[in-house]
DNA sequence: TGAGTAAGGTTGACAGTGTCAACTGAAGTC
DNA sequence: GACTTCAGTTGACACTGTCAACCTTACTCA
């Protein structure tokens, strides 16, 4: 027989999904109730029965499409890593390796800036143990890869090659920089330390140029001058 | 290994509950205990009835002392800032700012590589919602502050007097650099992304370096050149 | 001295959680 | 037509934070 919840059920779906039911439906259903949640709630209060409710289906139904309420946040923060890394990626074109990476600086920032909730849970958050999630670490490795790459592209300054070890230096350190700013803009610390807005905007720039100082380069690539700050009249 | 933390726990515990009963003694053993839970479990399998268990008293005696399981969490938490604070303060004594700026940058790192689990705690985790721990955010204020003091301290190169702004774009920077750094080293991230261990030591080196550069450091106040990385046989 | 009060502990509930186990109906396969 | 598998169900269980009520003990003050 036809329980009444399936009958919404249907109707949810196809709201949510627009289309008819399909063997994963209920799976993605669950992952964007689950973002919803954590985006208006925050992750820790986020608990597969409150998903289940909200979507109309029993309490045990997400578990048909998750072990456990670890898999479902580690699949949120893999899809979030992969859109992070194609979001970096899309910016290191150009034929000038310092202009890609100061580039790639602004990419990272952007896309922390513009989605807090997911940088917040690949960063931010304690996150589902890396062992057991190997698919989410290696889009993690990828995106850490991306600014390996772009800093191996830049030319030296002088005759000195720059080992291995060397680049993974200047790409911690740029990573540090990126990381830190970003973290710290997208948690709520600097509403409690009581820092202007504007500037935080003259933060990003700031940043990429001491990249620049820390990292000599040239001209070409420099961050563009620091925007002028508030005109409050 | 003798960690001061769980020296203070077992005095505590030996004592526990048939010995002398000072008014806070359950008080100070929920939050050791609380902490060593931390520890080994991570904040987030912190559970006021497991601290009560542990110590040996019913699962309501704790509510006695903290109105709420983030309450507690608060107080260590606030607890650590000052710890933090009082450790940045005591490294930014001379007379030369420059130096004094080098130091406290060394200072941070050390304090976040010296004491993971306050550092995760203060920066890597969720925070109770700061408007309802005041002094929490008192605490964390006045960290920040002393980062903000050390720049303001620094001789300008040329005639130019920085601005409050200008100070601030600085310490942001800093502090960014800083945090990133810490906050990479002491998440399990590094041992995902398989970066070797001399490597994290050099960064510390790498990165106060970069400050160098970027600030226009002169050479008194400047990093202690890179430290020999790695000799095993 | 003795009543009153407050602190610091107790037990017992309640709703919420993740998760295990067993069941059910439909669909696909030999 | 019997089978297995998939995707859902209900019903438990142990655990959590927290509210409410109760019980002891120590301290205060008329």
């Amino acid at each position: 027989m036809t329980n009444p919840r399936q009958a919404l059920l249907s109707v949810l779906m196809t709201t949510k999904m627009s289309e008819s039911k399909k063997p994963n439906d209920l799976r993605e259903a669950c992952i964007a109730e689950a973002m919803a949640i954590i985006a208006t709630d925050g992750v820790e209060s986020l608990s597969l029965r409150d998903v289940a409710r909200r979507l109309g289906v029993s309490h045990q139904a997400p578990y048909k499409h998750f072990p456990s309420r670890d898999h479902i946040l580690a699949e949120i923060v893999t899809r979030a890593y992969a859109d992070f890394a194609r979001h970096l990626d899309q910016h290191a074109k150009s034929d000038n390796p310092d202009q890609d990476m100061a580039q790639m600086g602004r990419a990272y920032l952007e896309y922390a800036n513009g989605h807090p909730l997911e940088y917040r849970l690949m960063f931010g958050t304690p996150l589902p143990a890396e062992h057991d999630h190997p698919e989410m670490m290696r889009e993690a490795k990828h995106a850490f890869g991306l600014l390996c790459d772009a800093l191996r592209r830049r030319p030296t300054t002088d005759q000195h090659i720059r080992s291995d070890d060397e680049i993974m230096l200047d790409a911690l350190f740029v990573w540090s920089g990126l990381h830190g700013l970003a973290s710290i803009t997208s948690s709520s610390a600097i509403a409690s330390l009581g820092i202007a807005d504007h500037l935080l905007h003259a933060s990003h720039a700031r940043l990429l140029q001491g990249f620049g100082q820390a990292l000599g380069v040239t001209a070409a690539g420099q961050a563009p001058p620091l925007p002028q700050e508030h005109h409050e009249p």
